[in-house]
DNA sequence: TTTATATCATATTAAATCTATATGAATAAC
DNA sequence: GTTATTCATATAGATTTAATATGATATAAA
């Protein structure tokens, strides 16, 4: 019941962009050092994110990343969903014609249940909403 | 952001267990032909529950499971920490001192709000909703 | 007392997934 | 042309998952 760090390092990378949102372009390599992540797993990352059309990128010296949109904008859910896929707890809810028992399946009503409510959380937060906590909570440059 | 096999065989066979709750000890020979499960899987997952106290067990010819106690007692939460660990999205929430960034990070609230979300629906839910779910649904007993 | 049926206890393994690292090309500022 | 950067893939080590395998122990029934 894990989210792998795709996406926690995903969340953390686009809230650093939208803490420093402003007009610049922001190299990888600044993000990397802030939020002490892999430069090269968080170009990974982003290429991901890049390719969703989330973010704006200059190529070559002085380029970098920004937010192709305003934070409030982005839900987490959003971002979750770009590097982990559906949130559904099991397969069973996601397959295309649904798991072969899931019409007599009772314990699939659980699995939807938890699905509607982790989606419930993180559809209703966005970027905006976090940057607002981390200015109230002191805006520490190097703690996202 | 999936529920392992063992969490999601393990309810359907407490699941099982609690529809045939007739007092009778019930082989896992039965549970893994009802719910086409490996038998030795299935094995491997209610020595764990029966560990925990779960269940009672009976070895040898006629012999086999029941529930220790009564279906309204168990959550579907307890089941599923039994075999999955604390069900937080994240280890940051679970680390006997906290993750170091925790005191600083914003994103961990989200994680945390995602587990409360989580649990408030698997401790809600018993064995004996599931039970009731099941019979509304028809009794079939080859699918629960 | 033998046989069949079960639980109980570990060990092993094949496959998948996760978490990166590595290599190098393409692009742009200076 | 040198440096800084994105872009694109390939590779690899570690961990976890999902079983399977082996065999000991206990009990009821034949
Ligand atoms: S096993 Fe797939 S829906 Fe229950
Ligand atoms: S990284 Fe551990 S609490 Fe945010």
């Amino acid at each position: 019941m894990k989210i792998s760090t795709k996406g926690r390092y995903a969340l953390r990378l686009m809230l650093d962009l939208a803490v420093n949102n402003t007009g610049e372009f922001i190299p990888i390599k600044r993000i990397a050092e802030r939020q002490e992540i892999s430069e090269k797993y968080l170009e990974q990352i982003i290429t991901q994110i890049s390719r969703a059309g989330f973010v704006k990128s200059v190529r070559g010296s002085q380029g970098g990343y920004q937010l192709a949109h305003k934070p409030e904008d982005y839900t987490v859910g959003m971002i979750l969903r770009l590097m982990e896929g559906e949130l559904s707890p099991v397969a069973c809810l996601d397959e295309p014609g649904g798991c072969e028992r899931a019409d007599r399946c009772v314990t699939v009503e659980v699995w939807q249940a938890i699905k509607e409510a982790v989606e419930n959380v993180v559809d209703n937060i966005t970027l905006a909403d976090l940057v607002k906590r981390y200015q109230e909570k002191g805006e520490c440059e190097y703690y996202i």
